[in-house]
DNA sequence: CGGGATCCTTTTTGATACTG
DNA sequence: CAGTATCAAAAAGGATCCCG
């Protein structure tokens, strides 16, 4: 027996079920750039098409809706005119931030190394 | 002038962009899981395999050849019979270890809190 | 053992247009 | 303003079989 005396019998990844269900959070496109962009504060939906040009009405709400439900953020209506709705994290989505800025940070590095494609 | 005078003009997210880049690393299937399992060590084809049985030998070496390509590992042959891969995380692609785990650690209260989906 | 080649299905995303 | 509805397009992933 102990045939197989690698180092590594396997680290073992207990955690990865937690990852698949946060990577389902983050990882729906500009899923980040929504939470970037709430990091400073609340956003309405047409500012955050705004901020992140490329999204379409259709994607973003999908995204919005999404979030809240799994707590990310809040979404709440003003009672303005015209009637607006503001979008925040909770301290829960806060806590992405710093997850994002450290992919942000690897991100960064690979266009330096021209690794980017 | 100064119509808008929001206190978040908008948080300016410049790196938004190497954010995309890397999350096109992380955000492939399995790709968080691969990354996980060689956080030990060097691990070989089927050894990756065990790790993550679910994952299919087609999208397993997608990711691996896409990982390689952009610097986060490296795949070496070693010349032994039978003949084995051995494929291990470079530097770089242990930058990406914190970022998986701030991410787990989110994702880990999301089951906590039973806003898992 | 370590994959590549195919083919097919499912999931996601995008473009537009329209409404309360 | 803040979305929804619909339709179409495209990625992405999965299942299999096969080969050096």
């Amino acid at each position: 027996m102990a045939l197989k005396m690698r180092k590594n019998v396997s680290p073992k990844p207990p955690e990865s079920c937690p990852l698949t269900e946060c990577m389902k959070i983050i990882g729906g496109a500009w899923t980040p750039n929504v939470i970037w962009s709430l990091r400073g504060g609340p956003r309405r939906f047409s500012e955050l098409r705004v901020d992140i040009p490329p999204v379409s009405p259709k994607v973003l709400s999908t995204r919005l809706r999404e979030l809240e439900e799994r707590g990310v953020l809040t979404r709440t209506i003003m009672p303005t005119s015209p009637p607006s709705v503001e979008y925040a994290l909770t301290p829960l989505g806060s806590r992405l931030i710093p997850a994002i800025e450290a992919i942000v940070e690897v991100g960064h590095e690979l266009k330096e190394r021209g690794l980017a494609h």
